[in-house]
DNA sequence: AAGCTGGTCGCCGTTACATCA
DNA sequence: TGTGATGTAACGGCGACCAGC
């Protein structure tokens, strides 16, 4: 039921395995005929053999082929497996009609010693997808996805995944930056509540202090500004005294330019 | 024209594995 | 050496959109 063919050193330790562990080791993560790795080898704990239920889809649609036998969740059956996992057979089937005789022969090996265990793309491969993404943050579904897997000895599936998740990373990313300027943007409206606050007390108590000839002016037409602390008058063009009246006002928005304000 | 169905795609939330401190 | 944190490949589910019937 099983092709071990690639890797020798797996075999016997195959042979010690359940059917369902089997399965799922057998279908082990190839890719790596690339970059293939000795140790990367069985997981004997066996956690790695309760498969699940995605793993069953996995090799129900993916990796097909060799669940005939059993199917998720510790031993159901290929025909349930089949039904929870139609998307995943459906882009199995566009796959390999789309993909060329080379990458058929790629998913070949693939089928056969593909499983969970997860692969980690190589640099080179890192680097050409995150050139690829530059360009189009979205592939070009049936050309560059295809173009790419096959430049890349990948399965377009992975070429797709990876996409998915590189544009979830951008978008983290931009939340986060985003997150840090309205925090920023809210400490400096804080600042500058505090600060008005502040001024307010103090003029309160000026006026109660003292009963200058400006006081007598409404108040509503007096208006400080929030960084040069001067009063604003547009009675006069030039602003030659300390206080001055404007004709609305001055608001400070912080959003815009915090020192802009004057 | 409107409704149904199937295919495709992208996003989201989650899981599981690999790696590192 | 064991363990928790982190990064990320891979998944299922869902909704949107489109084409064909």
């Amino acid at each position: 039921m099983v092709n071990h063919g690639v890797y020798d050193n797996n075999i016997i330790l195959d042979l010690t395995l359940s059917s369902s562990m089997l399965r799922h080791n057998t279908t082990k993560k190839p890719c790596n005929i690339l970059n293939f790795d000795p140790s990367l080898t069985l997981a004997l704990s066996g956690d790695h053999g309760i498969t699940k239920k995605k793993h069953a889809c996995d090799h129900g649609g993916l990796y097909g082929q060799d669940s005939g036998s059993g199917g998720g969740g510790g031993g159901s059956s290929f025909i349930s497996v089949a039904s929870v996992c139609v998307k995943r057979e459906r882009e199995v089937k566009s796959e390999v009609i789309s993909t060329t005789s080379e990458v058929e022969e790629e998913e070949d090996d693939d089928n056969s010693v593909n499983g969970r265990k997860k692969l980690r793309l190589t640099k080179a491969q890192s680097a050409l997808l995150e050139e690829a993404f530059k360009h189009h943050s979205s592939l070009n579904p049936q050309k560059q996805k295809q173009e790419l897997a096959r430049e890349l000895k990948l399965r377009p599936r992975q070429v797709e995944v990876w996409f998915q998740n590189r544009r979830a990373r951008t978008k983290l990313k931009q939340t986060e930056v985003d997150y840090e300027y309205l925090k920023k943007c809210c400490e400096t409206l804080k600042e500058e509540n505090t600060r008005l606050h502040k001024e307010l007390q103090e003029l309160k108590a000026l006026k109660q202090s003292t009963q200058p000839p400006y006081m007598q002016l409404p108040a509503a037409t007096l208006t400080m500004c929030p960084s040069c602390k001067r009063i604003g008058d547009t009675t006069s063009s030039v602003n030659t005294r300390p206080f001055s009246i404007t004709p609305k006002p001055h608001f400070f928005n912080p959003f815009n330019n915090p020192s802009a304000a004057c």
